[in-house]
DNA sequence: CAACTACTTTACCGAATAGCAGTTTTTAAC
DNA sequence: GTTAAAAACTGCTATTCGGTAAAGTAGTTG
């Protein structure tokens, strides 16, 4: 496989990707992007977060490659930019799932 | 499958999980535990980083339920905690080098 | 063209955090 | 006990980063 060497540089980059997904109002919004592809107002209203706010975020998803856009007349349209995107963070939840059990086990007995 | 409701709570749990793994000292510290558990004094030495910088970022790892730690006489060991980790890892540094790819070849016409 | 809408960009402020130095705690060896 | 080593803890400073307001851009409508 291609496997890129992990130099500093390299994790730098990941980590940055990481980092994109790193925070609740950006992950608000990509949750909201699961029912399919919507205007900024749109995400605006659905999430109760600043236009600007949310308008930077989603630069940030979309120079990170997490989120496509499309621009129609005065709309800007955006979505999940593929499926893996959902993969990585139903993987983290599934973690913060298990975990949750976990400590409910424990404090059971 | 006991799916938990996304609320903005919830998202927090899962955004700082990923916050953690945002950082390129946490990933390179992840990044030498691949070939197996290490202690704190030889995390320092492999990654040339201060001593509680180290420790306090494995302090967060650990938190998150990324590695698991054994103590030993004097020494603490860390090891990664689980596979789904590594997956984590992959799956970003898979996204990353398609990026770079498309970037190459766009940049090759 | 002017007015309006949707969005982006810029500039600023405040909160969060990484890194560091020094100290403390724990454990082992003498 | 005393000494030494390993790791964790405690402030501290500098930087980063999110939120917001205001200015700027692009497309639409009358």
């Amino acid at each position: 496989m291609g496997k890129l060497t992990l130099t500093p540089e390299v994790l730098a980059l990941v980590a940055e990707r990481f980092k994109a997904l790193g925070e609740p109002v950006r992950l608000q919004i990509l949750n909201c992007l699961r029912v399919g592809e919507m205007a900024v107002s749109e995400l605006v209203d659905e999430t109760g977060f600043g236009q600007a706010n949310v308008s930077k975020h989603l630069q940030l998803l979309h120079s990170m490659g997490f989120v496509r856009r499309r621009k129609d007349g005065l709309f800007v349209y955006y979505a999940i930019a593929d499926k893996e995107t959902f993969q990585l963070c139903d993987m983290m939840c599934g973690r913060l799932e298990k975990e949750t059990k976990m400590r409910h086990k424990l404090l059971a007995r």
